[in-house]
DNA sequence: CCGTATCCTGAAGGATACTG
DNA sequence: CAGTATCCTTCAGGATACGG
């Protein structure tokens, strides 16, 4: 069986590449909120709730530099912008909606998993 | 539109549980990987080029808690262990697959957006 | 051959205060 | 309303050395 190397895996891998994108903190929410319709970022700190402005606009930048999300800016007072998927962001609706799927199906599984983790973090502590 | 509250996206989110576990550096690898068929550490060392003795370890324990991968002890001298994917294990390798194909669909422009990322990070380094 | 225990660094992400 | 700049804490994950 044919290893996969180090650059293979760190750097070529498209696959871990969005893995690594769709994980970050904020980005499904974003993505799935988006989906529905263009956005103020007012209104995506409404809908996202814990969310803070660094972190709003860093993800949105962030989505932005992969050519997944567009900024419009209306020059107006006050400043209106308007945040959209772009035609690939819509081509990531699907897996995550697959994801999102998935992990609904198995929600016990995992909430089950997820309740034993925290107990042991939290027994391990003091 | 409801917004999603902090606890629903922290907490109950299966989605984000599923899509950090599957972020982690050498999740994707070694699921794949057993997906092959059974396997002993050494031989995924091996195939996982790069991978530490103790990210190797680390990593098929929290696979192990999540109940995605079962762990054998053979009694013998030298020791002989081997990993393989549980009946859930397997059930994660489709949602894998197709995030996978998504990716080798659009290399492309996931390649693109990386090199520009890492160039713009080694341009602010100085 | 297989596993554990430490130490250390970088990066993610939260809180807060300030600008136009 | 939208965005930037700092500071600070946490934790993933790599290096290394030791044990059964």
């Amino acid at each position: 069986m044919r290893p996969i190397s180090k650059e293979e895996y760190d750097l070529k891998c498209a696959t871990r590449q969005l893995l690594e994108l769709m994980s970050e903190k904020w980005v499904p929410g974003l993505i799935y909120t988006l989906s529905l319709g263009p956005q103020r970022p007012g209104a995506l700190t409404r809908r996202l709730e814990g969310i803070s402005k660094k972190m709003l606009t860093q993800t949105l930048r962030n989505l932005e530099d992969w050519g997944v999300v567009h900024r419009t800016v209306f020059e107006v007072v006050p400043p209106h912008v308007e945040y959209a998927l772009t035609p690939l962001g819509e081509k990531m609706v699907e897996p995550i909606a697959l994801i999102h799927g998935w992990a609904q199906e198995n929600r016990e599984n995992i909430a089950m998993v997820f309740t034993q983790r925290l107990a042991s973090k939290q027994s391990a502590k003091p």
